[in-house]
DNA sequence: AGCACGATGCTCT
DNA sequence: GAGCATCGTGCTT
């Protein structure tokens, strides 16, 4: 399979995040390859989207989100979690997609023992699952130098997606129930 | 199967 | 100082 190139990233951040499902997030971890196929995902897009971290402009925070496409954003909340994003569109334009869920294809064991049997079908887990934190923030999703990366995978049919309102955000409408969330129907993978 | 709650610390007002 | 792009537990239906 191959490394998403940052073209791929430098696209309308709906068009990336619905092209995202199917796709294998891949992480080296301690010398082993571990995988999984993007199940779920939600774009956040400018300074207008008042879900969007990037609605309070340009902070040390959001930085990476004004940079080039093809970079991780990796934010901490809740005191505890780590949660991963693909920046998205133009350099200068804040927009990035979340990543929100995986099926675990390689690694199957580590992932399992990681997360002591509990899945990684949540922002959180996958971070946790995958040993992803805020040290990978900024990094270049699309060369394999800092072990994480996203790979051609499954193609999806339209039919096989769900579209529906981003999940926790307490923000006025429109930007509350958007439909910007997409999700994959569940699909058995091969496990390669 | 669903809801309420506590954990826990960073970011921005 | 308030709120948070969450998760796991424990209790109720």
């Amino acid at each position: 399979m191959k490394i998403n190139p940052r073209d791929f990233y430098a696209h309308p951040t709906l068009i990336v995040a619905r092209q995202l499902l199917g796709m294998r997030l891949v992480r080296i971890l301690d010398g082993a390859r571990l995988a999984g196929i993007i199940t779920e995902t939600e774009a956040y897009i400018g300074e207008q989207d008042l879900g969007c971290h990037a609605r309070a402009g340009r902070t040390k925070r959001t930085e990476v989100m004004y940079g080039p496409p093809g970079r991780a954003y990796i934010y901490f909340t809740y005191g505890m979690h780590w949660c991963l994003n693909a920046v998205t569109e133009a350099e200068g334009f804040p927009a990035a997609v979340l990543i929100r869920a995986i099926q675990p294809v390689e690694g199957v064991a580590i992932i399992a023992a990681r997360r002591q049997g509990r899945g990684a079908d949540g922002p959180a887990k996958l971070t946790q699952a995958l040993g992803i934190d805020g040290g990978l923030n900024g990094i270049d999703l699309c060369t394999p130098e800092a072990g994480l990366w996203i790979e051609t995978g499954e193609s999806i049919p339209e039919k096989s997606v769900t579209l529906g309102p981003r999940v926790g955000l307490n923000v006025p409408e429109p930007w509350k129930s958007v439909p910007w969330r997409f999700r994959l129907r569940r699909v058995h993978f091969p496990a390669q």
